[in-house]
DNA sequence: TGTACATCAGTGAACGCGCGTTCACTGATGTAC
DNA sequence: TGTACATCAGTGAACGCGCGTTCACTGATGTAC
């Protein structure tokens, strides 16, 4: 049976990823070998290229996997839902919690880039969506006087902003904001924003 | 004499140091190529280790040039000092323009990274400051209720939160604002951010 | 001012190494009859 | 059920190349006398 096949490959494409986001996890997206990945993955370096396109695709699946991730914890998140600016608060709480739990991955997430010329595949662009898409309910109540176009627009920025604030700080260089003050300036920062929109409102 | 030889030494490394600019300028820094630069600055290979500790130091002298004249930029921008709401859009927009301008260069600011275990050196890292300190003052107006150390925290976040937005959009990928809009969207940021400030003294 | 010597910037071929990718081969898995 | 054949996942040694860095050498520049 064909099926048989197809089993193994998408089972060692699997265990390759898992091995890619492990050796991420650890040592950053700059630290990731080939051979570090297939011996994770009790395979032969080979191997690797029959089940997968090529490293930088690998990278991109265990991007998708993140961002599925995040888009979990960010939509459980927002779940409870009171007001629109406690979702936003819960929102902004969670995405610093996951960038600070999983830094290399989510650092791995804006860092990593095709060479020259190559185009991000469709089926990895759609993960990103999630980003935005769970900022715009509650910021859709905050300002019911933006159309949809708008409404993307500001909570590209909204997510922006906050992304900002805690890249800097995990990036632990120069400028950024320390470490134990991250989520508070990120509450100060959405409360700004949501009040600021509130004002905007009357 | 002795000086005649330094003054030579020195006419080097800025030619390499000028060299490199504009090759990370046109390539970004990961198209940056110890041979690019020393064809450009009209001198050999090896040449470039006698002016220079090494590509990783050439490129933090790079970036200093550019802190500096970005530091320029945004000191010139606040002159006019009206409000302090002013400043502070004054700032941000001289931010974006300068970005948009220098993009790679800007980027290489935040892009690059020592290998593991070296120490930036002091002289590098006080070049950074100009990017806080230029807040600290319309922020004080804002903020009086701060202490110095809340102030400085809040500069932080204003200054990270304004570039995220920048940097997620000039990046081009995915959850960027498009750059027809950046502006508009950062000056809406820093409104909201001002504003924020001025509801949360009363 | 001239001569001998020392220093050191500048040269560029060669080194070295890391590492992604390929490819001829093997053996297991599936298909045909 | 058995046999011959085809396919294709998996192997790992070898390729290839880019590129930062070194190093023995040279010649210009400076110093001593």
């Amino acid at each position: 049976m064909k099926n048989n096949r197809e089993e193994k490959r998408a089972d060692l494409r699997n265990r390759l990823i898992a091995a890619a986001e492990r050796q991420i996890a650890e040592k950053g997206l700059a630290g990731l070998k080939a051979r570090d990945i297939t011996a994770e993955a009790g395979c032969a370096l080979g191997a690797l290229y029959n089940a997968v396109e090529d490293l930088d695709m690998l990278v991109l699946h265990v991007n998708s996997r993140t961002l599925t991730r995040l888009g979990k914890t960010l939509l459980s998140a927002a779940e409870p839902a009171d007001t629109a600016d406690d979702t936003m608060q819960a929102l902004a709480a969670a995405y610093v919690g996951f960038a600070c739990e999983n830094r290399r991955l989510w650092i791995a997430l804006f860092e990593h880039r095709l060479p020259e010329g190559r185009e991000i595949p469709d089926w990895h662009k759609r993960d990103h969506a999630v980003l935005i898409e769970v900022i715009i309910p509650p910021l859709r109540q905050l300002r019911p006087d933006l159309d949809k176009t708008a409404l993307t627009l500001r909570a590209r920025t909204t997510f922006a902003a906050v992304h900002g604030v805690v890249q800097l700080a995990l990036q632990g260089k120069f400028v950024g904001v320390p470490l134990d003050h991250l989520r508070d300036e990120v509450a100060a920062l959405v409360l700004s924003m949501t009040r600021g929109a509130q004002v905007a409102r009357t």
